[in-house]
DNA sequence: TATATTTTTTAGATGTGTCTAAAAAAATAT
DNA sequence: ATATTTTTTTAGACACATCTAAAAAATATA
């Protein structure tokens, strides 16, 4: 049996993977919010059982075994995450902090009755693919920035073709490939997103945002 | 923010008083499955937050405050038992372990909107009053044993009227009121129970069945 | 390439909730 | 009324997941 935090961990590596195979030590650090003394230590423990490929100061990466895990628990979050919006009547917005709590409910029966009650959804309500009982998922569907909703999260993964000045733009804003990304608010007027990046607030213009893709998760 | 073993504590209380008003730390020891001394640390933690009225060497009780708290989880516990068997299918005895996770989910919005998708029910599928939002909850509904079904838990509060050797009979059985019993198991060729007292295993006549008392708990 | 900087790890501390073993208080029996 | 037993508490230990501060390794820079 693992331990919520263990669970929080592999998800977490899970996410950052898709960005580079070889996660770090501190962009876990990050995206958990925690010191990377913490995730050092989980490392440890999570390569211990055979969950995740680690070696000192290399990355970590998820092993066969901790995907499988990862994908479990992010398929509880996007069942739940479904159920509250299609059954409970929440907004996009209101339902992270909620089935961050829910996805750590243990009962594979749970999970599966909870899926047929809701129809056997493909997609949750942000459009994220939901993986099935084996773990098998859809090929991670990019978006742009600019379909994101307030409060959503993502990883910034590329901008659209024939804009590598966006590239440069980002470069001098020491905004990288990669980075976390949350949007806080999006200012109706003029279209005008603002967003954290790494902890640091930052202003998107529309144009930008229409040309910066990420991966988002849960 | 109370922790889920604050919360696993002040439901134990809340179920034990219903016996008799001073709990004792063996009982709830008993009841939680844990070491007294583990029990008084926490008494001592629970007494600090005013959740508790708790004097060294006797018994502890619930505050106003920690009362309104242990009808909080009991009411999320009896909600998600309604979801699980109405909505999910499951049947009586698989739910209790589920809920136990369940009733420790943090949002009042989310137990709000539950409430009002399964209509507002005033009972669970046990039969046990649902709590409102307000902490009210409807004077306890004490059980024939008979009408238990398997893997149903619950306290002895009682026999029925005319019954007083009943008494005696579990008084030389070294079983007494306020003894926590589980079913384990119904016979149904002629009726008798076989449950679990104080970890003890007991065989019930049809005929004591019919005569014990019990307030069930989940 | 030598030095400085950044990243990662180690060492040791803290808080929570549990345990065991022993001491203290209360209840029961002689 | 005293001795015995039971209950409850205290004292000290441990596992878990976190932290801070310092050391070690890797990377970048001059």
């Amino acid at each position: 049996m693992n331990s919520e935090s263990e669970e929080d961990y592999l998800k977490a590596l899970y996410h950052l993977q898709k960005e580079s195979d070889e996660v770090t030590t501190n962009s876990i650090a990050e995206f958990l919010e925690m010191k990377p003394s913490s995730v050092t230590e989980m490392l440890k423990k999570l390569s211990e059982k055979n969950y995740i490929n680690y070696q000192k100061y290399k990355g970590s990466s998820l092993s066969k075994k901790g995907r499988v895990i990862a994908l479990k628990i992010i398929r509880k979050h996007r069942l739940w995450e479904t159920f509250l919006v299609d059954k409970l009547g929440f907004g996009w917005g209101q339902v992270h902090i909620i089935a961050e709590q829910l996805e750590h409910i243990k009962s594979e029966e749970l999970t599966d009755r909870l899926e047929s009650f809701l129809g056997n959804p493909k997609y949750d309500p942000h459009g994220d693919p939901i993986p099935n009982k084996e773990g098998n998922i859809e090929k991670m569907n990019q978006k742009v920035l600019i379909e994101l909703h307030e409060l959503q999260k993502g990883i910034i993964t590329g901008v659209k073709k024939g804009t590598a000045s966006l590239l440069s733009y980002l470069d001098k804003e020491k905004i990288k490939l990669g980075d976390k990304i949350q949007v806080l608010e999006i200012i109706e007027f003029d279209g005008t997103f603002i967003v954290d990046i790494n902890g640091r607030k930052c202003t998107f213009s529309e144009k930008i945002c229409q040309n910066l893709l990420l991966e988002t998760y849960d």
